[in-house]
DNA sequence: GCAAGGTC
């Protein structure tokens, strides 16, 4: 008997499904001679220090270098303290049973470095000796599934994938468990001050983030307004110049010819301008640009809208939702016309979606090749039962995008007016000739600036009109804002993207920092740790944080650099180079970071016997 | 007590 390893229950149902299987049991499913079975993700992790004799935290164990990793069923907190998570348990059960009667294996958890590592880990725990053949696919339809199937892959294929992966979670391993322990057990604080690869870098965007804005010195300017006057159309233009003191610009109101100066038809159109500009639609949404939406529109943190996108995703409203891709492939885009037409009826979008039914869709979301392990968000067209107020909300966001995404573009006319009375001054507005993918939302333009004007009125390049009033504008320059989630989950997808070595920059050009997974719980993990806290919206640093920071700044696992470093190396045991060779790199790397750590964590301890307030 | 990765 051949079984089937998703890497996730509903994976698992799909390729039943394509195979006519259906015979549930507990943990897997059976018909047409197969079974097919899944995980959970990782259901085991790498055992802890204590499993390699690190009983007690103690500087003498540093650094903590195991011969042989070891593996173990992945770990939940309950009333008991740390305990083998049960469910994991139970399904590792169902899967070495199944792997026992098996004459073969087909792997089909997701295509990627993590999707092998989550069978290999399995296959290695249990000790599994049966043969196996890898399903490498990118989309769960039916006929990318019986395509895959076709065209099932050596297992062995896929070795130096699983070699990559396994370096990078002993990798992690290593630096994270010796970092935090070192600069936990130097600084005396008895709390933990955990460090990593991907953590300590975000932590560091926050607190430089924060440091810029609060030591941000706001230099003061002017400008100059004045109030045209076109048959009764009030606009408003500002000088195209701004001055450094008030005095200098208090000159230039002087020179303004308007009425209440004695000059009835002051200011003179020098140019009008008027081009139009297309907005093509938005892409789908992904996991990181759904937390950020929801985080702008409704506050939400990057956790909370994973949580319930997870509840829509397990009730079979929403696809896949922790996806990094915003495309979707051909055969997806197939399925969208009646995806569309099932929300006709929708309260928000119904009208939107009447219209979409009766055009021609725009595909800019549809692209195979940029589509990875997972598709874009998409809504499944099941119909949905009584929502929550949040959780309606997140589905309207999900709804709602796909409308935007496969509409026209909007048409947005630019004017621009300059009026010259002494100084010369400009006039902005924008008006939506043709509303597009914005019917669907039918928001007010976010971009747009204080100062434009939403239409402007009809005047004519030489035309000299009156000028009703005039002002000087007090300005200052403004600081990078603080980071929140929406901007923090943004900044971790591009960090990297600004790296000086082409080469470090190449490697993460496709990651970032973390993974769609895993950026929320990063969030998260900082908040326990009383690194950061949520103000209002923002995510400030407290002392704590700051101190940290003061330490680590400076080194390696606080860059992103870092994540490229590793990605150019693991991509290069992808394709074959040395594993031992990086193992000896990181095992250096974990040597030096450690006596840092327990260098730096002196500062902190010293740093904490100052009297209060004074940092 | 600790990483980062995946998922229910």
């Amino acid at each position: 008997m051949k079984v089937i390893i998703a890497e996730k229950p509903s994976v698992a149902r799909e390729i039943a499904k394509v195979f006519g299987a259906n015979t549930k049991r507990e943990g897997y499913i059976e018909g047409k001679g197969y079974t097919f079975t899944w995980a959970f993700g990782h259901l085991l992790q790498l055992a802890p220090p204590q499993e390699y004799g690190y009983y007690r935290w103690s500087v003498q164990n540093l650094p903590m270098l195991p011969q042989k990793f070891k593996l173990c069923i992945r770990k939940v907190s309950s009333k008991e303290g740390v305990v083998d998570d049960p469910a994991a348990k139970k399904q590792l059960d169902v899967i070495k049973k199944l792997f026992d009667e098996a004459t073969e294996i087909i792997v089909a958890t997701d295509a990627g470095r993590e999707g092998e590592l989550i069978f290999r880990y399995i296959y290695y725990y249990l000790k599994c000796k049966k043969p196996f053949k890898r399903l490498w696919i990118s989309s769960q339809t039916d006929e990318a599934i019986k395509e895959g199937f076709r065209n099932l892959k050596p297992g062995g294929d896929y070795d130096t994938l699983f070699n990559s992966a396994h370096c990078r979670s002993q990798s992690d391993w290593l630096v994270g468990m010796n970092a935090t322990q070192a600069l936990s057990l130097a600084s005396c604080t008895r709390s933990v001050l955990s460090l990593g690869r991907v953590q300590t870098p975000t932590l560091a965007m926050i607190c430089a983030r924060y440091l810029e804005n609060k030591n941000f010195v706001p230099e003061l300017y002017y400008q100059v307004a004045i109030q045209v006057d076109k048959d009764g159309q009030l606009f408003r233009a500002i000088s195209v110049k701004s001055y450094k003191n008030r005095a200098e610009a208090e000159q230039v109101l002087e020179r303004v010819e308007d009425v209440a100066a004695g000059f009835a038809n002051g200011g003179n159109i020098l140019s009008v301008e008027a081009k139009p500009r297309k907005e093509p639609p938005p892409l789908l949404h992904d996991l990181s640009s759904l937390q950020q939406e929801a985080n702008k529109r409704k506050g939400f943190t990057a956790d909370q809208t994973l949580g319930i996108l997870q509840h829509l995703y397990e009730n079979k409203l929403v696809t896949y939702p922790r996806t990094g891709s915003r495309y979707i492939g051909d055969d997806v885009f197939a399925t969208v016309p009646q995806l569309i037409a099932g929300f006709t009826g929708h309260a928000l979008f119904g009208k939107q979606a009447t219209i979409l039914t009766e055009s021609k869709l725009n595909k800019r979301s549809v692209n195979a090749k940029k589509v990875t392990d997972h598709h874009a968000i998409l809504p499944t067209g099941e119909r949905a039962y009584t929502l929550s107020t949040d959780q309606q909300a997140i589905y309207d966001m999900v709804v709602g995008r796909m409308l935007e995404a496969f509409h026209g573009e909007c048409v947005k006319e630019i004017t621009k007016i300059t009026v010259k009375s002494g100084e010369d001054f400009t006039a902005s507005g924008t008006v939506v000739a043709v509303p597009g993918w914005r019917a669907v939302f039918n928001d007010k333009d976010e971009e747009k600036k204080d100062e434009e004007n939403a239409a402007l009125p009809k005047v004519v390049k030489g035309e000299n009109l009156p000028i009703t009033n005039k002002a000087v504008l007090d300005k200052q320059t403004k600081p990078k804002a603080l980071y929140n989630e929406a901007s923090l989950l943004k900044a971790l997808e591009t960090a990297g993207k600004e790296i000086e070595d082409d080469e470090l920059r190449y490697a993460m050009k496709d990651s970032g920092l973390g993974t769609p997974a895993t950026r929320a719980s990063i969030i998260e993990t900082l908040i326990k740790r009383n690194y950061i806290i949520r103000e209002k919206k923002n995510l400030v640093p407290t002392a704590t944080g700051l101190s940290v920071y003061g330490v680590v700044k400076d080194q390696q696992i606080a860059q992103a650099e870092l994540t490229g470093s590793w990605e150019k190396r693991l991509e290069e045991i992808r394709s074959g180079a040395s594993v031992a060779a990086f193992q000896q790199e990181i095992q250096n790397y974990t040597r030096s970071i450690t006596s840092e750590m327990l260098r730096a964590g002196e500062v902190l301890r010293q740093k904490s016997k100052e009297p209060a307030g004074k940092h």
